[in-house]
DNA sequence: AACATAATGTAGCCGACGCTACAAACGGCA
DNA sequence: TGCCGTTTGTAGCGTCGGCTACATTATGTT
């Protein structure tokens, strides 16, 4: 995100507003990156393990144990001592909202779009996507973007 | 950043590296927000002040202070009690550097480039762009941009 | 069945980044 | 000068996301 610099400070509240909601978008970022995960070990090889979880994501099993702990506690995710692990309804929804998200994002900006404007445009698309327009960016995607 | 579901899992490693760097990224982004608003606030006022960055950055006076004893602790600021905030050359050439990394993704950006290529490309421009070159760039976007 | 290895769980630590509440220093104005 | 509001500092707390080290449970192989 462009910072003005040349244009001395004026917008205090709005930038304090933007690092706010930047830090907000943070916080559901580890548990996206994790429902995702899950989703996709599950669709690939039909379980997801905590092992996988760790290498998938860079960290070690007992990241993924504490993190998959307080997914638990907010209902994401159903797990249960040293079996496989399963998304919820509420987790389900997570991980195809952020992938729906990213999609999206990734297909607007494939055509160009800036990266701001095309971010703001896909909070509001996203949500009108159809499983068959998401599968058509998808293919774009893979065809356009190596 | 697009990441691919359709195809099962392989890069596992690849993946993992990318989170991790992420991660790291975001470890200096702090910093680099917080040397940038106090480069600006001199720039702009002459002095940069505890409250002022406050609510620039949307936190409390007491994150402000926290956070400037470790930029202290690492070398990028000096600051003694009840005065202003000044920044050590390493905080200058952190604040520079991160001013002119986000101008040449925003340049590149607002060039079309997907926000992807736009930022690995940059972590090699940026180091070629002279003081010229970055003006360009920030002449531009503030025309192009709105 | 027995054992070795892999997977999972638990304990305890650390750092970053927030916060509220309270204390102390500064500064301007009556 | 003295007082009051503003600014800065400090104490203590909470959450998140990492980690190492060690304990326990599955699992697969002989």
């Amino acid at each position: 995100m462009p910072k003005p610099a040349a244009p001395p400070v004026r917008p205090t509240a709005l930038q304090a507003e933007s690092l706010r909601r930047t830090r907000r978008e943070h916080a559901t970022e580890t548990a996206e990156d994790y429902v995702e995960a899950i989703a996709d070990l599950t669709a690939s090889r039909g379980e997801a393990r905590l092992v996988d979880l760790a290498r998938r994501l860079g960290v070690t099993h007992v990241t993924v144990n504490r993190t998959l702990a307080r997914l638990r506690r907010d209902g994401y995710v159903s797990t249960r001592p040293y079996r496989a692990i399963f998304l919820t309804e509420a987790g389900e929804k997570l991980a195809a909202s952020g992938r729906r998200h990213t999609t999206v994002v990734a297909f607007l900006e494939s055509l160009g779009i800036p990266a701001k404007a095309a971010a703001l445009d896909a909070e509001g698309l996203e949500h009108h996507v159809g499983p068959e327009t998401l599968a058509a960016f998808e293919r774009h995607l893979r065809k356009a973007g190596k």
